[in-house]
RNA sequence: GUGGGUGUAGCUCAAUCGGUAGAGCACCAGGUUGUGGUCCUGGGUGUCGUGGGUUCGACUCCCAUCAUCCACCCCA
């Protein structure tokens, strides 16, 4: 029998990496919510005409990387590559901007780009999105900032590197990608392939080129700071010191562009040494895209948003995988079919109560069920044969301490409560 | 898309100069143990990724292909 493997650059999620994963969903969860978002689930699929309108025909995602297919309606969809562009539609669609000013919401899944599969790469990955809606003041960008660092403390990932910078947007960035232009176009010729092509399509993008040459071309470009008119260079002023208030070290990159079209004014970018992610270290990034809602035909309604990188981010938690996992309270061995039943009928009660129980159910000898007991970390362990359902008492074994203490069956629940505590 | 590494048991990996494969882990049983996890003994499975080529003979050499990993590019 010929057995079908998953698409390349799709994988399954398994134990005990799920765990590591539901681990970084609660605390997201728990933490978004203290900030006052609440969570939206947009379809997977989308017209293939929004992410071309919303994410940029100058991008590479929309130029090279979307899966792109047409249905039996023949209509053009798309699976998402990023989650802004569908949530701004959604935004739109649902007439948020009428029903409340201030719109904060999140949202979890995948998300799909053709491209080479890599280091916490891959061609479905799973990305954490937060949009804030209806707010273009300064204190909002550091606040989603704040909240992203306090994430990754409570999540243990260090060090964090957080950057920052202004991309201008209107008037003052196209002033700049003037400037730009102006000053690369002389070294066009030292310039690599990539760059040459980007001079004319998307300028800013030479800034993040990672060729020793264009870098050192790009070292002597003009700042896109001093480009900035006086509003965007208060507003980023205000955010950094607001910043610096809440007590979150950032480091202003001059040179820092986003890839995708959208963004305007601030942006910024987490990265990381953790996980030995390589080049890939960037876990977070986000910015202002002030300007999409209006482009998608919804009212000019200023926003900010980030997209946490999944795999990344959990390459980047310390600790095994299975840490994650909630322990085994306790493990019942059993002999016997009677055994099993009182057993089985135990459990029930004690994980109704809270407790996490493993129960033998397999017809196995003692030995390979203390065995599993003890693979499975079981924090205590209880025999159940012929004579303990005779006396209806047992023996409560500490199995790291490899201590046992006498227990009544039915007073099993509190016993193990003292002991566990 | 470009360059490089690796594909052998369920998992992690060995196999000399080319002579039709082995260990650990895991799993079960037995010994010891209090019917009882760490110690000891025993128990088995491979289209050697796939297809072709060279050879008397290929896990080993050659070509192709697929998968996977790493770097680049790009991005989260």
């Amino acid at each position: 029998m010929e057995t079908t493997s998953s698409v390349r650059g799709m994988n399954d999620l398994l134990p005990p990496e799920s765990a590591k994963w539901a681990h970084l969903e609660r605390v997201c969860r728990e933490l978004f919510a203290r900030f006052g978002y609440d969570e939206v689930r947009p379809p997977v699929v989308e017209h293939t005409e929004l992410f071309v309108r919303g994410v940029g025909e100058g991008s590479d995602i929309v130029h090279k990387e979307m899966y792109t297919f047409r249905d039996r309606s023949d209509r053009s969809l798309t699976l998402r590559p990023e989650l802004t562009a569908g949530l701004a539609r959604a935004y739109i669609e649902h007439s948020m901007s009428a029903k409340e000013a201030v719109t904060r919401w999140w949202s979890l899944g995948p998300v799909f780009r053709y491209e080479a599969i890599n280091t916490g790469r891959y061609r479905q990955f799973y990305q954490i999105d937060c949009e804030a809606y209806g707010v273009g003041e300064p204190t909002l960008d550091a606040e989603v900032i704040a909240m992203l660092h306090a994430l990754y403390t409570a999540l243990r990932v260090e060090p964090i590197t957080i950057l920052v910078n202004n991309v201008g947007r209107g008037e003052d960035r196209g002033r700049y990608r003037e400037a730009l232009i102006a000053y690369l176009t002389p070294h066009a010729d030292g310039l690599c392939g990539d760059c040459k092509r980007r001079l004319v399509t998307n300028p800013l993008r030479v800034l993040d080129c990672k060729v020793e040459t264009c870098k050192a071309i790009v070292a002597g470009a003009p700042s896109v700071l001093d480009f900035l008119g006086p509003a965007a260079s208060e507003h980023f002023a205000a955010v950094q010191a607001t910043l610096t208030e809440l007590g979150v070290p950032f480091t202003v990159a001059p040179r820092l562009v986003r890839g995708l079209d959208y963004y305007t004014g601030t942006v910024f970018e987490f990265t990381t040494t953790a996980g030995n992610l390589g080049s890939q270290s960037t876990i977070v990034a986000g910015g202002r895209y002030d300007d999409m809602i209006g482009e998608l035909g919804g009212p000019a309604t200023p926003a900010i948003g980030f997209g946490i990188g999944v795999e990344r981010t959990v390459l980047c938690m310390p600790g095994d995988a299975a840490t994650y996992a909630p322990p085994v309270g306790l493990f019942i061995a059993a002999h016997g079919a009677a055994a099993r039943r009182r057993a089985t009928a135990l459990a029930h009660t004690l994980r109704q109560a809270g407790i996490v129980v493993e129960v033998e159910h397999r017809e196995v000898g003692m030995k390979a069920q203390f065995r599993r007991a003890d693979k499975l970390g079981a924090r205590l362990s209880l025999a159940l044969g012929e004579s303990e359902l005779a006396s209806g008492e047992g023996k409560l074994k500490d199995m790291a301490a490899r201590a046992e203490h006498p227990v009544v069956l039915s007073d099993l629940l509190a016993t193990i409560q003292r002991l566990l505590a």
